[in-house]
DNA sequence: ATTTATGCAAATCGTTTGCAAACCT
DNA sequence: AGGTTTGCAAACGATTTGCATAAAT
């Protein structure tokens, strides 16, 4: 619906490969890999259908553009890819596991949010700055790693 | 001092270029890309000595082993250094620009060290993860982009 | 003398791209 | 039909690695 809309402000289209995408990320509770991807949108895609990687990292990257989806800030060397936070309603953090590079969701707390923008309004003031987005990664060992 | 030290520690060696490296970074406020240390390496290196690209990243990748340096999680697609923290004695945040690629420095906030501080505790309890560093960026656009 | 680092060139690997065929509207 | 996306294979570019030589202890 809304993924429709804002590929087609790009003349762009919502193809079947691309809906499978986004389903993909919409079924998740984190980042996914790009052979993470592929793997769960071949599962789910009718009879022998691959998707390339190819078709993936160019519909994502179309996807990114629209909006839909965002491209991570690489943690370890693999591109991690979730559904934009408008699509997902959830703003997040992520948890990075220095052990195994998992990336995890982890819910924004709106005592760490206010700080944030306030952080957000002193760089500007004192570098010229302007901020309009931020990121934060807590870094440890996951559950499985520790 | 320190840095010979941590080295010594993994039965690594300080070398002349990998002096040149790490006086490349602790001469800097703000993170710099390979190009960029290579350039101001070379620079300061004496007579015609060029260092290759292949003994900057084997060395960036032992210092960053040594906690010397830290490698940053690529927010373009090159990667970037900058000492150790403990070393330059500056806790600090990014400011990213979206549009030049510019990293700059900020210098992290009492009030946002605690939120974060909380959040990682939070976070902690929920999910069985073991944090134990945080990472920031402020995305927007610098002064030159604007 | 030994062990580790360096230079060079070749190899890797994730990602991007050219082009012809398939697809969508 | 007319423009877009897909598949495949080839191209790219940043980073890594093998190996013989130079440097450090």
């Amino acid at each position: 619906m809304q993924v429709e809309v804002r590929l087609a402000a790009l003349d762009q289209r919502y193809t079947r490969g691309r809906r499978a995408l986004v389903e993909v990320l919409g079924d998740t509770d984190r980042p996914l890999t790009i052979p993470e991807i592929l793997e769960a949108a071949n599962r789910s895609l009718p009879g022998g259908h691959r998707l390339p990687q190819s078709s993936a990292y160019r519909s994502l990257t179309a996807l990114a553009e629209a909006g839909v989806v965002r491209r991570l800030a690489g943690n370890d060397d693999l591109g991690r890819f979730e559904l934009a936070e408008d699509l997902s309603g959830h703003h997040h953090h992520h948890l990075v596991c220095t052990s195994c590079g998992l990336v995890a969701d982890v819910p924004a707390s709106p005592r760490l949010e206010r700080a944030l923008s306030e952080a957000g309004r002193v760089a500007a003031e004192e570098t010229g700055f302007e901020v309009n987005d931020h990121r934060i990664d807590l870094v440890g060992r996951c559950a499985t790693c520790r």
